[in-house]
DNA sequence: CTATACCCGATTAATATAGTCGTATATAGT
DNA sequence: ACTATATACGACTATATTAATCGGGTATAG
């Protein structure tokens, strides 16, 4: 419960890696042996990633991925909203169709609090993770 | 991901509605029906809260389940954890058995966010989301 | 030309959450 | 005492989410 999923934890932990090592494309093999992480799954993290501008990739021998500078001054809400989907400790913060809705006793408070981990996460800048 | 689980939810909903009618017994059908609650599951949340001593169960007929005071006093966090267990976004905050740990590169920045939403769940108390 | 690497959709496996069932016990009301 | 209503609780099944794998493709350095 509240728990981040493992694909984001390997997206930041490959992130910080080619922060270090920014200029140099490395490649998701490298990357997946040294962190341990399956290598397929950590590929289409990637692949994503590049997809959505946040690296760029290289194809071919020598090739692999390297970190699109200015990545990190992006939100970690926007980060994980963007490789995850939308954040919400509740479905009814996302979508509304609980059949509760106007029944329920507890939307107020829980949207509060909501709001507060939204902040907390609005506050962090992917650089902080990454360095 | 970063959810709440239904059985909080549900847990939630019920107490915030005890506490409207605190010094009655209610039944975990009753709030099933009204909130469109399953009502075993409602009942095995209920049972545990009994069993925790955050309510007080009575059985037979017009029995049920009444608030105990100054549970509105205690911790989201220390409620959550009674309830579902360890609150971590990560394993690594909770148990340690990860094959990274030394090698992993982003584990002091994800403690950190950690601690903040820990912090969040410490400031609020039960009695603020059911009251 | 070939080995290395990204690209990407489809599928399967594993895990976590949600919900159900059966049986037992307590008790208020009649 | 009997009955209906209620909690207690373990075992089980179903569903949803997450994690991981597979198969076939394209690009390119050497």
């Amino acid at each position: 419960m509240l728990k981040l999923t493992r694909k984001l934890e390997y997206a930041l932990i490959a992130l910080r890696h080619m922060q270090d090592k920014r200029d140099t494309f490395i490649s998701a093999k490298e990357m997946a042996d040294m962190y341990l992480i399956p290598q397929e799954l950590l590929a289409k993290t990637l692949q994503q990633m590049a997809k959505l501008n946040y690296i760029k990739a290289a194809q071919g021998p020598r090739g692999g991925y390297r970190m699109r500078k200015g990545l990190t001054e992006i939100s970690l809400t926007q980060f994980i909203e963007d490789i995850e989907g939308p954040i919400g400790l509740v479905d009814c913060t996302i979508n509304s169709d609980c059949v509760q809705l106007d029944n329920c006793n507890i939307r107020m408070p829980i949207k509060e609090i909501n709001n507060n981990i939204r902040a907390i996460f609005n506050g962090i800048r992917v650089g902080d993770i990454t360095s």
